[in-house]
DNA sequence: GGGGGGTTACGTACACCGTACGTCCGTGTT
DNA sequence: AACACGGACGTACGGTGTACGTAACCCCCC
């Protein structure tokens, strides 16, 4: 008694499942047919390599995320609301979070941010080239921020908690280091996303009024 | 004859040689240990496992950048070098630049950055929850910036040219997509990365008025 | 000079991976 | 009833990281 008849969108969620699980590590065309109660091979025909399944488990987690845009509100407003409903990313699939960012996708589910972040700049008054670069940097400090929450990128920053005090870092060679440790260990990441942002949105706001007075 | 007695230095640099020639998938530990002219096994004696050995790359890759740093110089200044040093990665070490910015190193060579980027914040006055915010910021916008460059990132951003433009994005779905397709296609790293880390400094340096007025 | 111990190099073996290929079976169509 | 077809599955191949056992070497001490 097949319970269900095994689809690409059953695969994709299984995956999601057991990433979110056990981490993208565990993740084996025989572990996600295992799961399913299926044959390794029963898959590729729903899928054609692990690669894409990746891809669609970018595409399914992408596609998921909540963007409520209010076009009457202040453009500072929109860009507020787009860059955290993309954070929610982080808090709802944290462990996926690397492979939403590391994978350039081509469809819709991915074009659709795009489109709308462009389409809110535009709004604002800039003009194409500079709603790109506002685009691109907001993009970097968006994904570069949730690298750092999902713990992908604390090259040198939070540091675990206990490696900084206890292990102890030389305050000879790294006074800053280990006189800020305290500081250095904790991270309120919600809080540190909205004060970049908020220095972000301040700063193309006054970009963009500079451009208007030179005008 | 042994050329040369096999060290863990010589093990990471091949790797490293082996991860900018071929890519960080064509490195596996047979494949070192063939570059070397050597068996598999003898790699574990210099090194614990492969992990060790990828945390290696990206120390090495790490301490090998520039920082020439000006005590004397305006902070403004010091903070724009240290960031465009950093970035340098991406040119010297394109394809082990994942690597450096996914691994969390608890060593020096992870530590010196950050050690240099507190001093020259706290230099400006900042004191130490401000110092780390705005490292925690500067870092997620480096990294973001990095992993578009390298081409980790392009989700949703540069989009291949071909892609985008022949492949034929909707105009109706995608209005601003299209319309800006051409500027989307093409872009320029550097000139980019410059425009966000200038508008970033601009900010902080507004921040740091406003609270010396209010204090 | 002759052990002996420690370091290093190496081969074999195991469990796991992605997936190409061939086979079987249940179902729908003619 | 006969047939074609698509999905499920088993087997097999070449790859991976690494645990383990073995053998060669060098240096020190007797």
């Amino acid at each position: 008694m097949p319970s269900e008849p095994l689809s690409r969108g059953r695969i994709v969620a299984t995956a999601i499942d057991l990433i979110e699980r056990e981490g993208a590590d565990a993740v084996s065309m025989r572990r996600i047919a295992a799961e399913l109660g299926v044959g390794v091979m029963s898959l590729y025909n729903h899928v054609p390599n692990k690669d894409a399944l990746l891809n669609g488990v970018a595409e399914a987690v992408l596609s998921k995320i909540e963007f409520t845009d209010d076009p009457d509100a202040h453009w500072t407003d929109r860009v507020r609301m787009q860059a955290r409903a993309f954070r929610q990313i982080a808090h709802h699939h944290p462990r996926s979070t690397m492979l939403v960012v590391s994978r350039q996708l081509h469809s819709a589910a991915g074009l659709l941010p795009v489109e709308r972040a462009l389409a809110t700049l535009r709004s604002a008054g800039f003009d194409g080239a500079d709603a790109v670069r506002m685009l691109r940097m907001f993009i970097a400090y968006i994904v570069g921020s949730l690298l750092r929450e999902v713990g992908v990128t604390p090259t040198f920053a939070p540091v675990q908690t206990r490696t900084i005090k206890a292990d102890g870092v030389d305050p000879a060679l790294f006074p800053e280091v280990s006189s800020l440790a305290d500081l250095l260990a904790e991270c309120d990441h919600e809080a540190e996303f909205d004060f970049g942002l908020e220095l972000l949105i301040t700063a193309i706001e006054a970009h963009a009024g500079r451009r208007e007075g030179t005008r």
